[in-house]
RNA sequence: CGAGGCGUAGCGCAGUUGGUAGCGCGCGUGGUUUGGGACCAUGAGGUCGCAGGUUCGAUCCCUGUCGCCUCGACCA
């Protein structure tokens, strides 16, 4: 990728958003351009960091044996007063509905009644059992109130996995498997998760843990006890009979043990039991040749919020100024940001050609101006290696720069054009 | 919906005790610069969120309304 095709303008930050300094960048450098509250479009950069998002939440489901697959976006409110939840979600004004002269159409707020739709008459047998379907697709909702930018907006992207059991027991061994693929994808991706005991809410079910990344900008309050791994959303304290709740579904026994942290809720999954197969009458016919109602579990992750956090976990700050930020190795869209003085843009040109024959994604700044303002734009946009050419480096020689913490090193061209294409192939930082 | 704050140029902000507006950045043009957000010159860009009221005159005062942000209820 060019700089000079990216449509980018220079733009100095000032007076950051002290609560959400990284998302201000995203909208002052029109990276993320707000059209109302909750409302956003997404430029070249940030919308591949959530693809590249995608794509490890996609990876790791895969290889635990879930199946992609796609739900309408727009559902008729018929599946919705077939699970009896279409009143429900209609007075909380949670639902966004498409009035037609073919009816009246819901645009998908979350898609327990659609994949029931969809698992009916299809699996029917418990020789089909476990079966695990999931989609990352727009989910719409009217939220009373829109938070934190990307962190909750009226449309954003999630993940929703759903499974279907024959029993109980075995809901709750694809409960725990799809809970440890969450440890693996949040891993991949650079955020830190703790799963707490929740409030299942609308929703339903036996019960629900929410994944949590541990955060200072997050809006939920959990206590957590990092020895044992145990925790909770405060929230459940307000229950009917919260200890004894807390006790027998998640085996906390001292609430007062457990330290009070803010975090961010980027998951929540439930153990649904037979609430909707009841609700909505799906069955599979059992090894005794009974009809019997699935076990369902349902599995969310919000990715655009997870995107928003990891813009806001990783940023780089000079003097205690926030500067811009460091995208992951593992989902950056561009590996290295090079830059040149004039005396040397072919060389930087040819690096760069180097690179696109060998498809690692990288960008040049091939626009005039001063080293030190193509530095501070590789930081906005978040490119997490920047290669410099000019007066300080020999021939044949680049200066490298590791932008989450400004590590430096001379190297020889052919060493940069090759640790940038391992780090592309294992997703590994450079070492220095 | 309850509480608070804010709407003035693309972005960040001043300002007018009522006489239709400025600064910085960014943007255009010319030139000098080019290793950590350079400089000179010159230029473009605003129905001061919207509507009504008071007034000779409203961006400013009053009323209403819409939008945005923060805290609460709700949620990925």
């Amino acid at each position: 990728m060019r700089v000079s095709k990216m449509g980018m303008k220079n733009v100095k930050l000032s007076n950051l958003d002290e609560m959400y300094p990284a998302q201000d960048i995203l909208m002052q450098t029109g990276q993320v351009k707000q059209y109302g509250s909750g409302v956003y479009a997404y430029d070249n950069i940030p919308l591949k960091v959530q693809d590249n998002i995608e794509e490890v939440i996609k990876k790791n489901f895969n290889k635990a044996d879930c199946i992609e697959v796609q739900m309408p976006i727009i559902q008729q409110a018929e599946i919705w007063k077939r699970s009896g939840r279409y009143q429900q979600y209609i007075d909380e004004g949670v639902t966004m509905i498409s009035e037609t002269d073919k009816g009246t159409y819901c645009l998908a707020p979350t898609a327990e009644e659609a994949i029931t739709v969809f698992a009916e008459n299809r699996v029917t047998s418990h020789k089909q059992l476990p079966v695990a379907f999931y989609q990352i697709g727009p989910k719409f909702r009217n939220e009373i109130r829109n938070r934190g930018y990307l962190l909750r907006g009226k449309e954003f992207l999630m993940f929703d996995l759903y499974s279907f059991d024959k029993d109980e027991e075995s809901m709750l061994k694809t409960y725990n498997k799809i809970k440890e693929v969450y440890f693996k994808a949040f891993n991949e991706i650079g955020l830190d998760i703790v799963a707490v005991a929740a409030d299942n809410g609308s929703m339903g079910g036996s019960n629900s843990e929410e994944i949590m990344a541990l955060s200072k900008i997050g809006e939920d309050t959990i206590l957590f006890d990092k020895e044992t791994k145990q925790g909770l959303n405060v929230e459940v304290l307000e229950k009917e009979n919260a200890e004894e709740y807390l006790k027998e579904n998640y085996g906390i026994n001292n609430v007062k043990a457990l330290k009070e942290e803010k975090a961010c809720e980027l998951g929540h999954i439930f153990a649904l039991g037979t609430k909707y197969s009841d609700s909505m009458d799906i069955k599979f016919i059992d090894d005794q040749n009974q009809s019997k109602p699935f076990y369902m579990g349902c599995y969310g992750i919000g990715v655009s919020r997870a995107l928003g956090l990891v813009y806001e976990n990783n940023v780089i700050k000079e003097n205690d100024k926030v500067v811009g930020f460091s995208i992951p190795v593992s989902i950056t869209p561009y590996y290295l940001y090079i830059i040149s003085n004039d005396k040397k843009m072919e060389v930087a040109e040819s690096i760069y050609t180097q690179f696109q024959d060998k498809d690692v994604e990288v960008i040049i700044d091939d626009v005039k101006g001063s080293i030190g303002e193509k530095i501070r734009n590789a930081k906005i946009l978040g490119i997490p290696y920047i290669a410099i050419m000019g007066n300080n480096t020999e021939d044949g020689c680049v200066e490298l720069e590791r932008t989450k913490d400004g590590s430096k090193k001379i190297i020889k061209i052919e060493e940069l054009i090759q640790l940038v294409q391992n780090m592309k192939n294992n997703k590994r930082d450079i070492e220095f």
